[in-house]
DNA sequence: CATTTAGTTTAGAACTATTATAAATTAGTT
DNA sequence: AACTAATTTATAATAGTTCTAAACTAAATG
């Protein structure tokens, strides 16, 4: 649990005010003890649930994106019609939920490492990602 | 390279009416040795490239949706702005070029089986899939 | 402090990918 | 040929996201 003038910090360091939005933000995504793992979405709602004064959902945008950008958030796609932000920004995999539409971290002892053998000629790796999709029993193949 | 009255078959024995639209998209689709991997956009700029006749492009999302309903395509989730398919239906996992955006099918001798060690209780996987996003090596790390 | 400057927030418009609608057309059937 | 159900199509609607430009606010300056 860290406290707002951690917060305060965190954004002076990176270049960012800390404005009464982004400490709000900072408080509903970064107070937990559990990763999060949210759409923009589940944030605003968020949001006006544990708060008096709203934000604008422009300004919920522009936050996670700065956020992302400067690292405190990581993008996780999974569906192409939105996208999912990730608190737990260390390298990590996934478990979808597609009957919960709900994202789980896996730890290093759910997943042996993935080893790639060959990489394209010239590139550079930026992210290795994998994402296993769970469904209850009665659920269609892939 | 298959010819047109295969397409006819594969269509009907999967109740679909063999259309002079999906044998275009067929062709266009099923027609070529490697994996094609592309955005609906891409698929309606080659179909107008290579045809006279214009298929609309609602026909076009129907169809690609019929085709992966049916198992002809599988859908590939890598950025949350547009769909990628692809047409190796095959289980396999993706390089995908940042700088080009371009998917690329790894083969089994390219990443190693990945080890599930434990999944999630009541749950069955319904798919395992790695995503490998490679860049050049002056481009900003994940 | 008072003033200036640059960064931030905001409502709403714009944009883009995708899906829905409903009329016209076509394929397959009787 | 007539009928029925599937399909195509143009277009409207939707949803997530980004853009815009004006109002506001934090920090810097004197
Ligand atoms: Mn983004
Ligand atoms: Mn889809
Ligand atoms: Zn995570
Ligand atoms: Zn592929």
């Amino acid at each position: 649990m860290l406290k707002n003038s951690e917060f305060v910090s965190k954004l002076r360091n990176s270049g960012l005010r800390p404005t009464k939005q982004r400490l709000k933000i900072c408080e509903v995504l970064f107070n937990r003890d559990k990763t999060f793992h949210f759409t923009i979405n589940d944030l605003a709602k968020n949001i006006s649930k544990n708060f008096n004064e709203k934000i604008s959902l422009a300004t919920i945008y522009n936050t996670v994106h700065a956020f992302k950008d400067k690292g405190y958030l990581k993008e996780i796609t999974i569906s192409s019609d939105k996208s999912y932000f990730d608190t737990n920004i260390t390298k990590h995999h996934h478990f979808y939920d597609e009957d919960t539409n709900l994202l789980i971290d896996c730890n290093d002892n759910e997943i042996g490492k993935v080893n790639i053998k060959n990489n394209i000629t010239g590139k550079k790796i930026s992210s290795v990602e994998v994402l296993v999709r769970v469904a209850s029993d009665n659920q269609n193949q892939n």
